[in-house]
DNA sequence: CGAAATCTTGAGTATAATCAAAAACGGTGG
DNA sequence: CCACCGTTTTTGATTATACTCAAGATTTCG
């Protein structure tokens, strides 16, 4: 068990919501984490753990996601830096989905133990906690609305808006550009497509002059077309700092 | 502003889980509640809506639901008797989805004020209520993979199974009957295809022995099958009391 | 440089949508 | 109790979005 004092992505996510006393701010910084390097494409937790722990994402992209018993998979949501993905074990005995890394990622290992010590002592921190697993909640929602009743086109612009937002927030754009090193059929198991459809989906939206996307990274050409097209509203994201003017 | 002294199903359901003090049952019980009847097909809260209180489904069947900007609605998940389905605005300012009633239903407002100050005092309460929305969440990842994932005759199977499940838990079913207020329709918009198309997987459901539907009751006449059909696994509803033997 | 992964293209197919209309059901008032 | 009206369910024919399968091109990385 390591240590890990130094200010990290999801303390900058809750600060971004209230100010944080330098007590509860020193009281998270001193969190007992065990910090790990993982690579592309490994489980971190899989459904059916009965995990001791959370894995709070600290570098790189995660996502959650489930299996059909047809062994189909569907990812539920993207995790970037900050985000806790598991976070409902500390209340959850078993797990009911995945989470794997996309790219490499450090991640640091949480005890439940501390977790609860900690929001025992800070009943804002359990708020803060609380609220991260409801906009979980939310874009989960929103996700529902975007395989169910959207067209593929669509559903792919509306996740690069909800990609480029929720980075944003984390200070990992550059205007309208980010490192994304999301497959295309990655991208097929988050929009409950086929990799051969979100390539050509992709091609339109590069034809109608609102993304590049290549490699690892996007460049967005028309923020304003592709919200659009992706009938993109960040209202669900629920963005309450200087970032909510999205 | 009247008061609800009555058991209610919302207690009921915590108790599954643990143990309740006679001190916190007594705090649940005197919570404030405001009992309003409502008819079936209102909406109870709206997308956008900064709520002072949430509503405990009392009675009845409830959803909630999003919609597209082309108008398309999609249901993200059922809300049966003992549900808060906007838990979450006690720490989210703005609600990012709507509840709508689907059979006549009494529906119980509490106030934020209320939920917050019987958190305060009740560390085990804040856990339960903070629980319960991440089954929420637990449902809504299900769904991302039900709509995502399954064809139209599975998804439909699979939400046959969660509802037999969830009624189960709050004692309404007789076996494996209960009351099922909901239209096609309905239906159409929680699974994310048409009415027509529902109507055609339902008439198969109904020729391959699994299901009797017909007006306001569903009888499962082989359960095991359906849970076969439906892919379903009642994990992800994380019933841990006597319910859990699904 | 070469192998593996990723992306792209094409042809044929399937699941589900759309449109339209008829039948059945449920509640209400005379 | 029955006729009536609105809602819900059902049926049919046509169309569209997206899938499947297969192979070729390109990129990435050791």
């Amino acid at each position: 068990m390591t240590f890990h004092p130094d200010y990290n992505p999801m303390i900058r996510k809750i600060e971004s919501i209230f100010m944080l006393t330098d007590e509860e701010r020193q009281a998270l910084q001193q969190l007992p984490m065990q910090v790990v390097s993982i690579k592309a494409d490994q489980d971190v937790v899989r459904e059916g753990d009965r995990p001791s722990r959370s894995c709070l994402i600290l570098s790189g992209f995660a996502c959650t996601y489930k299996v059909t018993s047809a062994g189909k998979r569907q990812i539920v949501s993207f995790n970037l830096p900050g985000d806790i993905p598991d976070l409902q074990s500390l209340h959850l005995k078993v797990l009911d989905n995945s989470v794997s890394t996309i790219s490499p990622c450090s991640v640091g290992f949480i005890a439940h133990e501390a977790l609860r010590d900690l929001c025992t002592r800070y009943p804002r921190i359990t708020s803060a906690f609380w609220r991260e697993t409801l906009i979980d909640a939310a874009i989960f929602r929103e996700w529902v609305l975007n395989v169910g009743r959207r067209e593929a086109y669509t559903r792919m612009a509306h996740v690069l808006c909800e990609l480029l937002v929720r980075l944003r927030a984390v200070g990992l754009t550059k205007d309208y550009t980010c490192d994304l090193p999301i497959t295309q059929a990655e991208f097929a198991d988050a929009l409950g497509v086929t990799n051969v459809h979100v390539n050509r989906v992709v091609q339109q939206l590069r034809a109608d002059g609102l993304i590049e996307l290549s490699g690892d990274r996007l460049n967005i050409l028309d923020w304003e077309k592709l919200k659009q097209a992706g009938e993109f509203d960040s209202t669900y994201l629920h963005l309450e700092g200087k970032q909510a003017a999205a």
